[in-house]
RNA sequence: GGCCCCGUAGUUCAACGGAUAGAAUAGCGGUUUCCUAAACCGUAGAUACAGGUUCGAUUCCUGUCGGGGCUACCA
């Protein structure tokens, strides 16, 4: 039963008797009553005071009996102003909750017919550095929001771009022929992505230091940028290595699976995957050749040096560089082809590229040149423009050494959570690898639901400090009540209490429970409002109300202790529709919960 | 200079153009012989500023002030 539409359609047939004017149903606001008014469910009917040629307190007496008249379970009404605030009578609600609980998984829903298919492009790591904390939130929307697609219907193909090619790399190959002393991950006891992103850090030092001498003697910065012997050399082995020179492809392909090892287990540790990778050496020569064909067709122009360029001062935007006058390829160059390969290979009806906001203008461009070039998909390619992470000394600077490592957060959030847990002591009795998957799930549900309740959209700031609050609206207090609850199944199994069976019909609920099943009944349109706005954010928050409600409700009610039978069975059916609607929800956010904490 | 984004309690976050702007945290004050007190309850505190659009603006438009991003033969 759909009560949203079911009042919609009602209105709609009033209008419809009484020959005024048609209406679309979906103008029709329906609202959560707030708290201070009575009622269950709310209708603006601003939007239908104009038709009625009546008040709008008027508008909503005559909706209100009309719709109590037609609809069974609208007990009572009251209008304030232009709101009309319907009342379900109480026996309703036990229907609800039965319903409620025939699913299987809460708010699920049928595939859809011809599916659409969904890529999602998240993580895109360069190879030359280890994951940070913008990762983390790039890395946790995009694995959120894929799950949140697929349970509203959606094939989704979760896909990821390495990009292990480029003058990046080159700086760090270099940096390992002339200072690593043949060190290896192995030999230097650390991870692969690490020590590769040490070699780098020590380039970038060398190099400075070049610059800087050459400024010294004289030279303009950025001539001394180009000039300086190290760019110059890794600019000779980019060449090489487009050119496929044997020494230099093994040195690279080295180097980057010590990368991938590292990355790896960082991608476990986050508990997310990819269903088709792609590397950025296997799609930037369809990205030439692209470029090239542009070239030929006119759509884009070289200049005397040999470089390539797309003009799009037309559309307000600037000239942008797709191939250098070496002819090496760009980043972008290479999303072009990854772009199309990409096409090729799924036909995907929506493409959403999960990447920080500092690259709008760069996808503001790709999207141009392919639907310049004559590729009409392009249409379907979306920016995901996530906000910057930022710390409270402000944003993270490598020079200044304030990135936030990936794996060093994790770190840090598993061991807080082991201190806090075993000051609390509650899990005394259990072993040591239970003990430590719980530190892992509660440590980690900390970090990811710190992230993930605010609006991808918008800049952040990361407070350590805060971040492993485990009180108030955090993962772990979500966590907890999902806990607390599993420990109510548990005790109703020791006492042979059955926890599957119907709410029983007689029993008329109190306004804690009225109060969380409103919660409860409103999870399918938030998947759906996610799924739309792309806002893994709007669950988390979800998520969020649901467990305040039943904390509430769980200090004031008892459950299992309740004399009355039928109270008894309708809360055992409420906190067992509580936990699956939890155990759904942080599924789709990727966060697991432990059975006790 | 040009283009784009953002200014909400001390702090971190909410609010499809809808009611008296919600939470959390920090502060203050309470609750446990009872299914997990990582909980619950009470208290105090905010829409940067000035106009405009309308039944109604935190939300849309214009301007001012403040913060950030992009504008690389980096990715």
């Amino acid at each position: 039963m759909n009560i949203e539409k079911r009042i919609r359609d009602t209105v709609i047939r009033y209008l419809d008797e009484k020959s005024l004017q048609p209406f679309p149903p979906e103008a029709l606001q329906i609202q959560d009553t707030r708290r201070e008014f009575s009622g269950d469910i709310t209708l603006v009917v601003f939007p239908l005071v104009k038709i009625l040629r009546k008040s709008p307190e008027e508008t909503g007496k005559i909706i209100g009996g009309y719709l109590r008249d037609k609809i069974d379970w609208i007990a009572d009404f009251n209008t304030v102003k232009g709101f009309l605030n319907l009342e379900f009578s109480k026996g309703f609600w036990v229907k609800v909750l039965d319903e409620l609980s025939d699913s299987a998984v809460p708010g699920s829903k049928e595939p859809m017919e011809n599916q659409p298919v969904y890529m999602v492009e998240y993580s895109s790591p360069n190879t030359n550095k280890p994951l940070h904390l913008g990762h983390i939130r790039n890395n946790l929307i995009g694995f959120a929001l894929s799950r949140i697609l697929g349970s509203r219907g959606y094939q989704v193909i979760k896909t990821n771009i390495v990009n292990d090619r480029g003058i990046h790399i080159c700086k760090t190959m270099l940096a390992w022929q002339k200072w690593g002393k043949g060190i290896t991950p192995e030999k230097a006891g650390k991870k692969g992505d690490h020590l590769v992103g040490d070699l780098y850090v020590m380039f970038e030092q060398h190099y400075k230091k070049e610059i800087e001498s050459l400024v010294s003697g004289g030279m303009k910065e950025d001539e001394a940028r180009r000039k300086a012997p190290l760019m110059q050399e890794a600019q000779e082995m980019l060449r090489k290595w487009e050119a496929g020179d044997p020494d230099t492809i093994a040195l690279w392909k080295q180097m980057n699976n010590w990368v991938y090892d590292g990355f790896g287990e960082t991608y476990a540790e986050l508990g997310v995957s990819f269903d088709k990778i792609y590397y950025e050496s296997e799609t930037y020569k369809l990205g030439k050749e692209i470029v090239l064909d542009a070239l030929r067709k006119g759509y884009v122009y070289r200049r005397e040096d040999n470089s390539v360029w797309a003009d799009l001062t037309g559309e307000g935007l600037d000239e942008k560089l797709l191939l250098r006058s070496d002819g090496t390829a760009v980043y972008i160059t290479q999303d072009l082809g990854t772009a199309r390969i990409r096409y090729d290979d799924y036909h995907f009806d929506r493409h959403i590229y999960v990447v920080g906001n500092e690259q709008n203008y760069h996808f503001q461009v790709l999207k141009i040149i392919l639907k310049k070039i004559g590729y009409p998909w392009a249409d379907n390619l979306y920016h995901l423009s996530y906000g910057m992470v930022e710390l409270p000394e402000g944003k993270m600077k490598s020079r200044e050494g304030t990135v936030v490592d990936a794996d060093d957060l994790i770190g840090e959030m598993k061991k807080t959570a082991r201190e806090m847990g075993d000051e609390l002591g509650k899990l005394d009795t259990l072993g040591d690898d239970e003990k430590k998957d719980v530190f892992r799930k509660v440590g980690l549900g900390a970090l990811k639901y710190f992230i993930l309740k605010v609006d991808p959209k918008k800049n952040m700031t990361f407070n350590p400090r805060e971040s492993i609050d485990f009180n108030g609206n955090t993962g772990p207090f979500i966590q907890y009540t999902y806990a607390r609850i599993r420990s109510v199944m548990r005790k109703a199994e020791e006492r042979g209490i059955p926890v599957d069976e119907k709410p029983g019909s007689g029993y008329l609920p109190n306004d804690k429970e009225i109060l969380l099943m409103r919660s409860l009944m409103r999870f399918p349109g938030v998947l759906d409002d996610a799924a739309e706005m792309m806002n893994p954010s709007l669950l988390a928050n979800y998520v969020y109300e649901i467990v305040k409600a039943f904390n509430q409700f769980y200090h004031d009610y008892s459950i299992l202790n309740e004399p009355a039978v039928e109270a008894r069975r309708f809360r055992i059916a409420l906190a067992v529709q509580v936990e699956k609607t939890i155990y759904r929800a942080m599924y789709l956010l990727g966060i697991d919960l432990p059975e006790r904490m």
